[in-house]
DNA sequence: GTCTATAATTCGATAGAC
DNA sequence: GTCTATCGAATTATAGAC
């Protein structure tokens, strides 16, 4: 994006978009300073404008995040919800990449760039996974729904830090929300219990 | 608190709190400044500092919220659900108080104070209210992943916007959360759909 | 009680030497 | 490519006049 295509500058440019993941995630968009970011990348200030052009472009590359789910057609309908609830929470577990998606639903709560960012990418990337699977309709009025509680499970777990949901095992957690989203999915009138 | 206690003096007061309520909504901690509360105010910026000491006091004073939960005990179990969910959005839609718990529920994403405050209430009001209804067992277990559900409907709904959640009439939305809130106050193991 | 004036920081961004 | 130095703006907080 700036001019250098070197492989030192290539490794500059991760570092500091890493440092700013750490900053972005740990304090929001405006606590979170160039100069922190920069002594995080043990750099100066400056290179990040030099490499990023400002405070704003380093955060959309910074938000720039994938929720990598898979294609979930011709999964069994009997074990989807496990099998999607299990898919998403897995990146957010992952460490790897400084945890932008907490970074993500963390930010879009004050930031508006952030939350449209958020937005963006359930549309295209949640909707459109479960209208493969699902039919338009039911996808259509029951992807909301179920965006919704799984954003409530990595809220709580990941970002609010709520007991007893944030200290569950990943695999006792999916069992938990499993029966909840099979309802969701179901997605008919009440029948008693 | 501070030294007044004349009639316009709680006046001024309550003013600045309100203003503080919709910046700190608006725009998180750190981008509301004390200044843009004094102009909704209509007050000089020092005599928010004279009334609350500091910004993070007002801060403090400003997240000081009830959910305002009634007692449930008694509620036909047939019911609770839509019970639960109407009487838990009802003060997210009220905006009389300026959104005291859309504020509480954006700041605690990216301030540990927020997040501390939102975490006692839950606890206090909610999973004591459950509890009383419930058995204790299945209000440890249970209340946690239905705490998790109705927080992603509020976040999806109040801080990120997300349609079509966001877009639903209130009691469009208990019917469609209901169900899912019957399946986690159920709380057995998933049985075929 | 309310306001003016300003102190003391801190930050984003720029210019330019090397 | 990296750093030094600094500008200009914005912020919290304080001191003191009225």
């Amino acid at each position: 994006m700036a001019h250098p295509a070197s492989p030192r500058s290539l490794r500059t440019r991760e570092a500091i978009l890493r440092a700013a993941r750490v900053r972005f995630a740990a304090e929001g968009y405006q606590r979170a300073t160039i100069r922190a970011i920069a002594a995080g990348a043990s750099i100066d200030p400056s290179m990040v404008m030099r490499y990023f052009g400002s405070k704003e472009q380093l955060f959309d590359a910074a938000l720039d995040v994938d929720l990598g789910l898979p294609d979930l057609t011709g999964t069994d309908p009997e074990r989807l919800p496990q099998t999607l609830v299990a898919h998403f929470l897995a990146p957010w577990e992952d460490d790897s990449d400084e945890g932008s998606l907490r970074l993500l639903l963390r930010c879009a709560a004050t930031n508006e760039r952030a939350a449209e960012h958020l937005r963006h990418m359930l549309h295209e990337q949640f909707t459109s996974s479960l209208t493969g699977v699902l039919g338009h309709e039911r996808a259509a009025a029951g992807s909301g729904l179920l965006a919704a509680q799984l954003l409530g499970v990595a809220f709580t777990r990941y970002v609010l830090r709520l007991r007893p949901i944030a200290d569950l095992s990943v695999p006792a957690l999916a069992e938990l929300v499993a029966p909840s989203m099979r309802t969701a999915l179901a997605l008919h009138v009440p029948s008693p219990l």
